[in-house]
DNA sequence: TAGATTGTTAATCGATTAACAATC
DNA sequence: TAGATTGTTAATCGATTAACAATC
């Protein structure tokens, strides 16, 4: 509605509200209140009503939010109303969990890479691993605008630089390591490592901190 | 140093600090600045010397802090000075995954378990895949006290419960859905389903949040 | 000493929450 | 109409960054 930046937070949660909105679609439930959404969530109902209205007047006011309708527009505004594809470099462990992950969304991974010979011409979820080498041109053949890095640490960048090289400007890495890019490639990245050493900080504090628990 | 509350935030990047300085360590750059810190990770080094003098004075002024004094100190915050037993539940591709990954610091999987009863009996890491019945007794017996979610979000809220009755305080959670748990027990959400499908908003968006990267 | 860099306070910035008029 | 709930403004809260005295 406003022509506002939208911080990165909100962004975060649209997702978040996505998935429990279509969890409720599956059900009979039509109408969902910002407070009812905010208790299944763990959210502040003013919060979700906020993030909702930048993008539009998507509620009735005594009554709530449409679940199709809501649903609807997140997506649009996710734009996941088209279909993404997405590549995925790494074929270890973790990336052939990715690989098999059903994201639901319109989102698809259609090509997976390996800088290790060997593991070329295998297949994956109906996908043959391709090398390196094929990354560029299967980008722009493929219309893949997305990257999913899976490869160890000390490869991680030059795969970034590959991707970026490639046109690619969004990325999720899961190496453990801080990937510099340039402006206007945007990263998010999936550090299950520092979330589970960082976990480890509050156990057996059982005088401090123990009083919330959050997601993040 | 001060009896003040530390965020979360702050906790959250001592990891990464922790890693990169250990892979100072293998070389042989024994002293490191904030701004040399805070160029690699990305960071501003007003925040590296803000974060880590929550904790004590571990720097030097004019010359920096010594690498490996600093690991050692984050180590002890972290409580990753002492061994940190790890319980991990389902045992798909991710849970696969998992187990495979090196931690390389003080945290060990130690158990894994699945409700699935044609997986039980298998060998995954040296693990053998164990029955949900012998969870409780299996954590008190090997002094777990963090576990890992890796089952589908149908069945991880029972999984977490489950978890939490067994005295478990700190929980890893994979699964694309929001836990709640009670006071006291700590939830970090790993949530890459999110964090991929935010990541599709930036795209294409070629006029706007164009401008820079983070690694949130 | 001169240059560098910390630890810390103050200033800024941004995100969350409360409150409430509008209205279904 | 009465009750409920949105959209939005204002207040609060918290986190990041700038600045600088202390000091190695």
């Amino acid at each position: 509605m406003k022509p506002e930046k939208i911080s990165e937070a909100v962004v975060r949660r649209l997702p978040v509200y996505l998935r429990y909105l279509s969890e409720l679609n599956s059900t009979d439930i039509q109408t969902v209140s910002s407070q009812e959404l905010g208790r299944k969530l763990d959210l502040n109902p003013a919060q979700i009503r906020k993030d909702l209205a930048y993008f539009g007047d998507f509620g009735r006011k005594g009554v709530g939010y449409n679940v199709s309708y809501l649903i609807e527009k997140i997506r649009q505004i996710l734009q996941l109303d088209q279909p993404r594809n997405v590549a995925l470099v790494g074929t270890g462990n973790l990336g052939r969990a990715l690989c098999n992950y059903n994201m639901k969304e319109n989102v698809k991974i259609v090509a997976v890479f390996d800088s290790d010979p060997s593991k070329i011409g295998m297949t994956m979820n109906r996908l043959t691993v391709q090398p390196m080498s094929e990354l560029q041109e299967t980008v722009k053949e493929k219309d893949i605008s997305i990257g999913i890095i899976t490869v160890p640490a000390g490869e991680a960048q030059k795969v970034s630089d590959l991707f970026v090289s490639a046109g690619i400007r969004g990325i999720l890495n899961f190496a453990p390591t801080v990937l510099r890019t340039p402006d206007g490639v945007r990263i998010h990245h999936t550090d299950f490592t520092a979330d589970l050493l960082s976990l480890a900080y509050y156990m057996d504090n059982e005088d401090e901190n123990v009083s919330d628990n959050d997601q993040g």
